[in-house]
DNA sequence: GTACATCAAATCGTATACGATCAGTGTGCG
DNA sequence: CGCACACTGATCGTATACGATTTGATGTAC
């Protein structure tokens, strides 16, 4: 028979019930029920139970045995959390990285920059916000440590998810950031030390997380 | 029916390999056969199954499609990347739990040291390996950001499976270790800044990870 | 009107069954 | 003699079926 399977159903399964999330489709507390997943992606409930329980492990959704699944609550602490996790590891992970970035890699993340600043002329916010990822993705996508990678990348798209989730929005800081992206690129043009560009970038990301956390009304992290 | 059930099967199935993966009854590249551990624990496939894929998630296992499990393989690559990541995320973790020691613990931790100064004496390599995951788990363990404390026991839960795996032996360095924990008790002592014990903290641990880098003729850490 | 017991519907958990896929082996052809 | 192909056994992937558990509703006693 003519399968051509390119990815199993749980695949499938997981693929599409993340990005619901991750579009904020499911916002948080929506009940995940097995059976009406499996009946709408035409398969049997063994697949998506396999995919919900990797969505667990991810954090994502919230499982409780013989109840069912919801997709997890986000309160500002888990928020908090998670950024605070990122601003750790992330700058680590830049940090590896800068062995592999050379002039070609430097002037593309320069151009991206300028774009960004671009968005920000255009007071085009999800530009800005997907551009901001793509270069956050920039600087850290050549870290040699496959852990820690896969730990700022899950980081990443778990506050995509929060953020998708409607949810409180952030107050943005744009500006300074793109300044501080620049600041950042010469720092690694003039041949920093891998631990000034993590402090650098730890900095950074401090910014941002402090300026929420006084936005809350709560006190800047400790680190 | 009186059922009583403490825990799932599939939750049953999940702890038994992984404790059989962390004692080394299981060493890597063992075949884990969805079948036969199913027969073993007197269940059907179904709960082994997603017991062995969220084993695949926490990176214990290695998982090919249609082929079946085995138990991750370790080379000394992953040694070292997994060791670099419990280096940027412990001395965190042990920072943002500062807040929580306060006299009593200072006593304890220093009752532990001592008693891991006492093992060296008798030449106790296994008790003080136990009393080392013991006295480390009491730095990081109050942090309050579970995300981060989840990150560094998995940490150290890998870090353990691999030397039970047999694995080459690593260069102690257990006479430094156990000064360099006083020095960081001193630190706490002296109400150092958080800031300052991850200093401290991540050097502790950068030596350790170098003199396996510099055993293994390796460069040593970037960061 | 409230509290508790009982019941039914929804949903999960697992067993069994069967089809799909892969690795290894043997046979035929060049 | 070597290579390619078909075949076989082992194992995985998923569907279906049924028992177990939870939850919310209904009814009854106080």
């Amino acid at each position: 028979m003519v399968t051509l399977m390119t990815a199993s159903k749980s695949e499938v399964a997981y693929q599409l019930v993340s990005e619901r999330i991750n579009t904020g489709a499911y916002s948080p507390g929506y009940r995940l029920v097995l059976g009406t997943i499996a009946e709408e992606l035409g398969c049997s409930v063994v697949p998506v139970r396999e995919a919900i329980r990797r969505l667990e492990a991810e954090g994502l959704v919230h499982f409780t045995r013989n109840v069912g699944a919801t997709v997890a609550q986000v309160d500002s602490t888990l928020y908090l959390h998670t950024m605070q996790t990122l601003m750790i590891i992330e700058p680590a992970a830049t940090a590896l990285a800068a062995d592999a970035m050379d002039a070609a890699w430097l002037s593309k993340a320069r151009a991206l920059n300028e774009k960004m600043r671009q968005c920000l002329e255009d007071f085009d916010p999800v530009a800005f916000t997907r551009m901001n990822t793509e270069f956050h993705q920039l600087l850290y996508g050549q870290c040699p440590n496959p852990h820690i990678l896969d730990l700022v990348q899950r980081g990443w798209r778990r506050l995509a998810a929060m953020r998708a989730s409607s949810f409180t929005h952030i107050p943005y800081r744009a500006r300074e950031s793109v300044k501080e992206h620049d600041a950042l690129l010469d720092l690694i043009e003039g041949h920093a030390t891998p631990a000034q560009i993590e402090a650098a970038c730890r900095e950074h990301r401090a910014h941002t997380l402090n300026s929420y956390l006084k936005a809350a009304g709560m006190e800047p992290s400790a680190i």
